[in-house]
DNA sequence: AGCACGCCGACT
DNA sequence: GTCGGCGTGCTC
């Protein structure tokens, strides 16, 4: 009887593909583990067994699998229903979802480098002619690819002969994880407990009169030891006393210290956990309790909890219950809330069993996350990451935490899978019949809709955490402000007057800039004319840091322009302002304080963002100017006052969640101020100082909004009431774009009438050269999802097929935000 | 996604 | 005459 896989490549592939076993492979094999294959000519990818079984394919012949490259399978069971189910709702392959789920550490592809290990001893008489010939060839280049490897050898099959250089230890394969991933080992010293009491101690700084380095290396220990408990390492003592390492090692030498390696994890939190039990205040009390309540029926629960409430204290206590009947915990959160702060709050409770998962730890953090996780470890009861943590191969998932729920960055947007942790983590959660909660100040229209309808429960927390009163919001009025000149550059008066008081009482000034649609653009004061990126259709932006002119969507860039690039006239300037133009307008006005941006020019280097937030913590800072990454992370007792520099852009964008979106930023930023008993000022800045929004974020009324909101959504056919699917096609010739989704949109009509719109150009109708054209399917209440699923791929089926729009890209994008 | 196969332009 | 451009078709 011959035995078959199904795999799934991490390939955007719609199908699965079919290998054949033997019968011993067949006993070995489960679900999960990962096979190395041969795919195409040459290619050899790694991919997840999905299906064993016995049944041959009719029209083709299987090819025999390459390798097995796990003991255990690497992916649950879980984990595969997971996959089908993001591939099937968000309309992407398989292995779209594999690429996402698993760190890309597991997965061998066949640019995989052959390398020469250089202990290795080469014995010429034991190799056979073909690894005679790869040896001699990286003798010559210290790695060669696979491919070249095919080419030196003149045949397809390399990998048994390269598998057999592994075994004898020559060579190794670099892409393979065993290789690629390396444990950690670091060198520690610790004193000879010989000396551990006071007698002792004082003869051996006695003897050590005469080597004064050595003694202030051994002061300089205890001092470290003093300060922090956990071990040291030679490393850090050199660092930290100056001293050589080589002196330090003489003291290893006369063993008065001792050196010892830990091969550590990565992972490990040195800490203990050292808050023992947390105290809820009665209103957090009373918001744990009705959580549970309503997660007795219902499996989602919505805890609508304002800024500073204290939602963090009510998780974790309810994750508190969930690891001590023995479960595994996640904690989803955006991010840019993925703060150390929070990390080291929830450590402080729960010491060493919180793993973090985030994109940027590197790969071998993220294997080691992933193994923990896997094998259930004492690590891994609590499991705190942002969108992509929810792909992580739980054991016994318990409790999902989905925390500021409302932001639209938990869905991704680019490449496939284009999920929605959220939503998706409601789903994961099912699969272990766990419970979800989903948090936040100002939720979603989505989620309070579902609360409201009885789908999730429904828990508010609406007094701020112990004495702190909610800040105060005035709103000024820009048109009256501009009119009678009482604006100083973008600033108005009040602004100022207020920023004076706060500053002078020692206390510090948040202003929230949003960046979208108001970067600075150059402009031609004689001709209008401003330059454009050759390859979008956007206008370039002044960046005054490098003097250039920069292309947000393909980085394209110039050099600052002294003269019009159409008619040479040197009257330019600058229109619209970005956190750069505050700053510098700030700077003139208030020279005497300290000010800094929080973009993402400035946080882009690896710590800079920790940076930034620790200066400002430690009030180096007195003025901080920032987009939407002020709304999360920042927790500090001296900000009194908020400032938003302009409502109005917010407002205006061009999109149906616009106005929801405007309320949460507003409400979210305002939420900053005023953490301490003295009350926060938030000053909005606006030219409709009368819009819906703006009111309502002054006085805090989501309710307002919320039902406004759902009236526009139900009126204009959108989410809740409708749910969407978007279309994006993208081609580098103008007419076959127009072409193609032309043809679409009239298969799409054929079948769902009225409720297709477009085609349209997006805002942006060209970028890196590329024509974008968009198509919108709004999928009312009762109309079967998987029936209209279908009815797309089977459009799209056609559509492929038609040779002329083959260099059309189509992206379906199922529930855009 | 890659990659090989295949048919038309500027070079040794 | 060839080298190489990227269109298109396939991968178990």
């Amino acid at each position: 009887m011959s035995h078959f896989i199904d795999v799934i490549l991490p390939l955007p592939l719609q199908k699965r593909f079919t290998y054949a076993i033997d019968e011993g492979e067949a006993s070995f094999l489960q679900p999960g583990m990962r096979v190395a294959v041969p795919f195409g000519k040459s290619k050899v990818y790694t991919a997840i067994v999905a299906k064993i079984h016995q049944t041959p394919p009719q029209v083709y012949e299987a090819k025999p699998i390459n390798q097995i490259l796990d003991k255990q399978p690497l992916v649950t069971t879980q984990q595969l229903a997971f996959w089908s189910w993001i591939a099937s709702y968000y309309m992407c392959a398989e292995g779209d979802v594999l690429k996402a789920a698993l760190p890309g550490a597991f997965l061998l592809e066949s640019e995989s480098v052959v390398q020469l290990i250089k202990s290795a001893n080469i014995e010429e008489a034991d190799l056979k002619d073909e690894e005679y010939l790869v040896i001699e060839a990286l003798q010559r280049q210290s790695s060669i690819k696979i491919q070249e490897v095919m080419k030196i050898l003149d045949k397809k099959s390399v990998l048994p002969i390269l598998n057999a250089l592994v075994e004898k230890d020559l060579v190794v394969l670099n892409q393979e994880i065993y290789e690629q991933y390396k444990p950690k080992k670091v060198a520690f010293i610790k004193l000879n407990p010989d000396f551990d009491n006071e007698a002792t101690m004082h003869q051996l700084l006695d003897e050590l009169e005469k080597a004064p380095k050595q003694k202030e290396a051994l002061l300089s220990y205890f001092t470290l030891k003093a300060k922090q408990p956990k071990p040291i390492k030679i490393k850090d003592l050199s660092e930290k006393s100056g001293v050589a390492t080589a002196i330090i090692k003489s003291l290893v030498k006369k063993e008065i210290l001792i050196e010892y390696q830990e091969k550590t994890d990565r992972l490990s939190y040195g800490g203990e956990a050292s808050e023992k039990g947390i105290k809820l205040s009665e209103l957090q009390q009373q918001a744990f309790s009705e959580i549970k309540e309503g997660l007795k029926e219902l499996e989602v629960c919505l805890f609508h909890g304002i800024t500073s409430s204290g939602k963090t204290e009510v998780y974790i206590k309810l994750i508190e219950e969930v690891i001590n009947s023995g479960k595994q915990a996640l904690y989803v959160l955006p991010e840019i809330a993925l703060t150390t702060q929070l990390i080291q709050r929830l450590r402080n409770y729960f010491g060493d069993k919180v793993l973090v998962y985030h994109s940027k730890y590197s790969i071998n953090e993220r294997v080691e996350v992933y193994r923990h996780i896997l094998e259930d470890s004492e690590k891994a009861r609590i499991i705190v990451g942002a969108r992509s943590s929810i792909f992580l191969p739980f054991a016994n998932l318990g409790l999902v935490v989905v925390d500021e729920e409302h932001e639209t960055s938990f869905k991704q947007f680019d490449p496939a899978p284009r999920y929605h942790a959220r939503d998706a983590a409601i789903v994961l959660a099912n699969l272990f019949k766990a419970k979800t909660i989903l948090g936040s100040a100002t939720p979603s229209l989505e989620s309070y809709f579902n609360a409201e309808h009885h789908k999730y429960a429904l828990v508010n927390l609406n007094r701020r955490y112990g004495d702190v009163l909610e800040p105060e919001i005035e709103i000024v009025d820009l048109k009256t402000k501009y009119k009678k000149k009482e604006m100083k550059g973008h600033f108005s008066d009040r602004m100022l007057q207020e920023i004076k008081e706060t500053l002078k009482l020692g206390e510090q000034v948040i202003l929230f800039q949003n960046r979208r649609g108001f970067s600075p653009v150059l402009e031609c004061n004689t001709c209008g004319h401003s330059p454009q990126c050759p390859n979008c259709d956007v206008s370039l932006t002044y960046h005054s840091h490098n003097n250039q002119l920069r292309c947000h969507y393909c980085g394209y860039h110039i050099a600052m322009q002294r003269k019009c690039m159409a008619c040479d006239s040197p009257e330019i300037t600058t229109k619209g302002f970005g956190t750069e133009q505050i700053e510098t307008e700030l700077k003139s006005i208030f020279p005497e304080y300290k000010t800094a941006r929080m973009d993402q020019d400035t946080t882009r280097g690896k710590y800079a963002y920790e940076k930034l937030i620790t200066a400002f913590e430690q009030q180096e800072i007195d003025i901080l100017i920032g987009t939407q990454m002020l709304t999360k992370g920042l927790d500090f007792r001296k900000i009194n006052l908020v400032g938003i520099m302009n409502a109005d852009n917010l407002l205006n964008f061009p999109d149906f969640r616009a106005h929801e979106r405007s309320f949460q930023l507003m409400l979210q930023v305002a939420g900053r101020a005023g953490r301490t008993k003295k009350r926060g000022k938030v000053l909005i800045q606006s030219y409709n100082p009368h819009h819906q929004i703006v009111q309502q974020v002054s006085i805090g009324d989501y309710a307002g909004m919320y039902k406004d909101q759902l009236e526009e959504r139900y009126n204009y056919k959108y989410p809740p009431f409708y749910r969407l699917i978007r279309l994006t096609l993208k081609c580098r010739d103008y007419s076959k774009t127009n072409d193609a989704a032309d043809w679409i949109a009239i298969a799409m009509k054929n079948v769902f009438k009225e409720y297709v719109l477009g085609p349209e150009f997006p805002p942006v109708a060209r970028i890196r050269n590329e024509y974008y054209k968009n198509i919108l399917l709004k999928i009312p209440q009762q109309q079967s999802l998987g029936k209209t699923k279908l009815a797309i791929s089977r459009i799209m089926e056609s559509f492929r097929a038609i040779s002329a729009f083959r260099s059309v890209k189509v992206v379906i994008n199922v529930d855009p935000v």
